[in-house]
DNA sequence: CCGGCGCATCACCGGAAACTGATATCACCA
DNA sequence: TGGTGATATCAGTTTCCGGTGATGCGCCGG
């Protein structure tokens, strides 16, 4: 989920939350040259985000919303954890 | 949000959610070097994820619940985005 | 069968960011 | 009021990562 750190990766995540679509379309979408798109594609892919679709000469992408939701999912316990716990302050 | 990505944000962060701590706590918790916080912490209070609270000669930080939640909204929101269109797959 | 296109991978380079050491500042205590 | 400890800041170095160009592979249409 360290991944949507970059602003490039935050844009083809967006990009693909509106359907999926194949590396061309997310070339001409966002301006970026192609062998830039498909690395970030590929750590995408290996962290389980986005999921690859070969269909015939062109490869789909389209998002994993389970992983995006447990992302979320331990954000949200995060933030619970830190309200739970606001008032024990450890002293020095 | 982008900031959670560096190891050693998330372990402050993680920390943080058990309570309170000041400066000193997460140095000898996480064992980095106590400019190496600072910074991290000085990058993390700038994004608004933690806030600093000056007691004495110490500083305590806390977890900023609701930015930890807005960005679980956010991911949330595109995975629901993601869920949403994974019909619509435009041709090349 | 072959030329073109979409896509992935590799090698290289440049810039940005993290870690380190030294230093300045502030608050407490004797 | 001087000393000590906690914290923040700064400059330097090094490492890591994203961007670019060239190349290889596979699929399609002619």
């Amino acid at each position: 989920m360290r991944l949507l750190a970059d602003p490039a990766r935050a844009a083809i995540v967006d990009a693909l939350a509106a359907g999926p679509a194949c590396t061309c379309h997310l070339v001409d979408d966002l301006g970026l040259t192609q062998p830039n798109i498909s690395n970030h594609l590929r750590a995408l892919r290996h962290a389980g985000v986005v999921k690859a679709e070969p269909y015939g000469r062109y490869t789909y992408y389209h998002l994993n919303a389970d992983a995006l939701e447990a992302a979320a999912a331990h954000l949200t316990d995060l933030a619970a954890r830190a309200r739970a716990s606001s008032g024990n302050r450890r002293e020095c």
